[in-house]
DNA sequence: TTGTTTATTGACATTTTTGTCAGTAGTATC
DNA sequence: GATACTACTGACAAAAATGTCAATAAACAA
């Protein structure tokens, strides 16, 4: 029996193309085996590169992590920052800002990021975040004629629930069985009944 | 130089405490420093006993982290099932029932446990919960009236608000310059007054 | 073509973590 | 006491995970 040596065809990348690809693979596996899955050999497989590779491109794993980490926070802040609130902010146009928000939370993994962040007392990396809040809080509300005070609070009260019923909402829906969307319908329809009441 | 070699006196624990003991220490390092903090090495350490000793009464290191989510879930049915929802139902009771949900979740480290096991796709873990949550649904709140229905709804979102709450609270209510509880207050507050309106 | 650069890789070395085992030492019973 | 039982432990073995390094090969330039 003769073993099939194929040359192994390589793919060569540029650097930033290599670490993207790295990192989108570590994305996956995250956002479906947890955090816990995040090893070198499985971010390596998921990627289609050999170890040492990545170790080539982030020197190492915890890297990886951290490189991980700080891309996911961008993106979640780009999707913060896209948050449309008009001026005058009619009741339908709110909604569809909120309901945004809570889907830059559940879709993709932003609120498992937020959970492992937060297991992992890596909290300090969301000053990003922090400035993106605080950026729409001023720009975008602020011009509403709400003090900016409110704003924040309002702010911080809808991203803490988005976060939330983006990471367990799923779960605890099906596990009561209803459909998994349902804890964040209800959610949606109880902070806007509250946002209205506010203003009246 | 003569090495001191004390004889390191032993403690000798009935099978229950010892498992006990070593459930605790885990638990601490869970809350405190995140699930990858629970190491063999670690947990042994924590719980002063040798690492033998912690495989002598679980056989794994996994079977700590089960026997754990076990125990965790366990006392969290608890503080759920002690949870009393009087058969009037006044605006001060109901209000006093949320507040210990919330408690519940946020003191300690259910929601913690909570994040653990939907990051490691443990969620399969709750039924103990579900039917806690049932039971309280069933018993405790469908004789003031209210359907079993909606009961179970207005339940699952009170959970799930809690448990998001009691992760993401403290967290981004410093991150944008509250004190830790404001996020919690705030959602107690909106949650309050949307059940109140429900009621008229 | 020839040479330069460097992304890529397999093989190996190191470290970390988990698990095994035979012996030790508390506790209870006779 | 003496004996039995077993919780407990240190020393060691095994496995898993991370990291190193010299060689290879893809892209580009002279």
């Amino acid at each position: 029996m003769s073993i099939n040596n194929k040359p192994s065809p390589r793919i060569r990348r540029s650097p930033e193309e290599s670490r993207s690809n790295i990192l989108s693979a570590a994305e996956s596996l995250l956002v479906e085996h947890g955090p816990q899955s995040l090893r070198l050999a499985d971010v390596a497989k998921a990627a289609g590169v050999a170890n040492a590779t990545v170790l080539h491109h982030f020197g190492s794993i915890d890297a990886v992590q951290k490189a991980l980490m700080e891309r996911m926070i961008g993106d979640l802040v780009d999707s913060i920052m896209a948050i449309e609130v008009p001026a005058d902010a009619p009741a339908a146009a709110r909604a569809a800002g909120l309901k945004t928000l809570f889907d830059a939370f559940e879709t993709r993994g932003a609120a498992r990021l937020a959970a492992w962040l937060e297991l992992t007392d890596e909290t300090s990396r969301l000053t990003l975040v922090r400035e993106a809040v605080q950026e729409v809080a001023q720009k975008k509300i602020a011009n509403t004629g709400v003090p900016t005070e409110m704003a924040e609070e309002l702010i911080l009260l809808s991203v803490t629930l988005a976060v939330g019923v983006g990471l367990f909402g799923p779960s605890l829906s099906t596990l009561i069985g209803k459909p998994p969307e349902r804890a964040r319908e209800l959610t949606l329809q109880m902070l806007l009944a509250y946002l209205q009441s506010l203003s009246a």
